[in-house]
DNA sequence: GGGGAAGATGAAAATGATATTCAAACAAAA
DNA sequence: TTTTGTTTGAATATCATTTTCATCTTCCCC
């Protein structure tokens, strides 16, 4: 299996765009990352290794490497898109704490296969889906009380 | 059970706000449409009725509508929010063909069940969820070619 | 290994959705 | 009715994201 950074290279190259500095510095940042980041707090590491680098250029990156299939955008309803690696990653749904924000990663054939017939129920092909469970976790729970 | 319209006079009475001309409007455009509207669009429907009215209460009335649960907003990934009507409604979700923006209601048991069990085998307790599931409709598919 | 065209970059300005400010108008409780 | 706190519309602000533009860089060909 090639590597995320030799995934990027070749899609760049098939797309006659440029390999650079900037565009390789995103995104080992991003890997090195297990947590969701959003494109502020992506800048503002990039930032840390490069201080020369411009918030447009991680905008644009993170496009590139979404269309590239290496990143996946999440939407915790918190007003911004955050990002997390995808490559090589099985697909996963996520289930929210609303207290604590806490994340946690989920996966469900049982679901999955339901969603497939469903879109075939109705002559869709499915492409892809978000699913996000949004509840109170158990410590959240206790505390409230 | 009560009307949608008792429901948001008794929501704002509760907090000490006051029902409007302009607030008994946006709802009452909201109700006769099921389709799912855009602020810029329901601002455009309520305009023509009163011409005098502004964007800026179309948007604070809709975040009170979804406040007191007769509403709630949608995610369809292009960029703005959408709203529904959700008073009495029985809950469900959507299956959305990526390419004419055809937009199908879906409810599915097994999935419900599904998620509930998950939240639970986490320790969280469900509060709501969202599931979109993004595909190419029968109709698109063939037009493709 | 340099030259040049196509792309990429950073800074600043533009955009687009939504939120806030403010002075004037209004709803509702007394 | 008077009063008080709320709402309104218009204009302005905000916030995330995108675009513009002049300058720099990559990479392909000789």
């Amino acid at each position: 299996m090639k590597s995320p950074q030799e995934v990027f290279a070749d899609f760049l190259a098939d797309r006659n765009l440029k390999t650079t500095p900037q565009r390789r510095l995103i995104l080992d940042t991003l890997l090195k990352q297990n947590d969701h980041l959003s494109p502020e707090e992506l800048y503002a590491k990039v930032k840390k290794r490069d201080k020369s680098i411009g918030q447009a250029t991680v905008y644009r990156t993170l496009k590139l490497l979404n269309e590239s299939g290496l990143i996946e955008p999440l939407d915790f309803a918190d007003g911004v898109t955050r990002y997390e690696p995808s490559y090589g990653e099985e697909h996963h749904d996520h289930l929210i704490c609303e207290r604590c924000g806490k994340n946690i990663e989920i996966l469900d054939t049982v679901i999955e296969r339901r969603q497939e017939e469903l879109a075939a129920e109705h002559g869709f092909t499915l492409l892809r889906h978000k699913m996000y469970l949004y509840g109170m976790c158990g410590e959240c729970r206790k505390k409230k009380q």
